[in-house]
DNA sequence: CGCATTTAGATCGCACACGATTTAATCACT
DNA sequence: AGTGATTAAATCGTGTGCGATCTAAATGCG
């Protein structure tokens, strides 16, 4: 069995609390060391956290994001809003066609491109934006995580995450 | 335009590095405040980095951890690998059966229990976990994150799941 | 102008996630 | 032993993610 070989361009991104590289005998533990599991499960956790509340506006996390994003600017174009979000038309077009079936958004080509579709939050959009931000406050500290280390852990996602796109 | 009202039992799980609540007419950008989208976007990073690698495994990212960790401890049941990874029956029978179509998996109906279903590795799935645990080793450092920090950050990461999971 | 190239979205197929329900086996308790 | 509750896994429907491909519009360039 052949392990398998190093990429030319050697990026090395933090994965594990380990140091490489690792053997296949090593006796570690994924779940425990793999940064990689503990950002996705991590991940699965907040989906959770956020699904009933979610629900309430009728929103699914995504969508939820994408209506918060789509609030910080009037008239965004799929591409824009696919940079924020760091998803692609293939994921964001079925998005928002079922945010447009929920009137919450319009869809329009472009006059100027004709390729360009631009997106609007419609009245009822506006209103579940302003709802949508209001979701985190009701998640509401119950044990000792600061403000502070929570900045700090955010902060440190962002540049692995910068890391992981490629700088 | 009403806000969602605070929930009774008051969990409040550092969501963000702004103090809430947060009124809709503070100018935040969410997608640079919130903690739970800078784990949803950098779990994104995460899974196109080791997808290249994976591919040459046949693997997705789930199977991948999910095989290893089958290779934790032989003879599984279905429930006793969803408590490892998070995840239930409903997202793990199709995986297991797509493993079992691969040839990396065994899965039987215990004998004492006929409910219980237990997965065990092939020898085709042991030479591919063993391939796999070779696989965050390519990933290597290129910038200035030390593994140090980044066992710190997993660390930080676990509690926080845990919080989000109830303690 | 003519035509290849590029670009923005859309479409398609596959594999997750997960709430809700179903099935079948075991347990609890009388 | 009987039966209602519980449990383990499977099934189903919806909504992501994403690679690959497609379409149509815009651009570049001789």
């Amino acid at each position: 069995m052949s392990s398998v070989a190093i990429q030319s361009r050697a990026i090395y991104i933090a994965i594990m609390t380990q140091t490489p590289p690792l053997q296949p005998e090593a006796n570690l533990d994924p779940f425990e060391d793999f940064l990689c599991f503990s950002v996705y499960s991590t991940g699965l956790a907040f989906n959770r956290i956020y699904k009933p509340l979610l629900d309430r506006l009728g929103l699914t996390y995504l969508q939820y994001l994408a209506i918060l994003g789509l609030a910080q600017k009037d008239d965004q174009t799929v591409s824009e809003l696919g940079e924020k979000l760091f998803l692609e038309s293939n994921t964001l077009t079925p998005l928002l066609k079922r945010l447009e079936a929920a009137g919450l958004v319009e869809r329009r080509r472009s006059a100027e491109d004709e390729r360009v579709v631009r997106i609007t939050l419609t009245d009822k959009g506006r209103e579940t934006a302003a709802e949508a931000r209001c979701v985190p406050g009701e998640l509401v500290e119950a044990t000792g995580v600061s403000i502070e280390s929570i900045a700090e852990l955010n902060r440190e996602l962002k540049a692995l995450r910068t890391q992981l796109r490629g700088g």
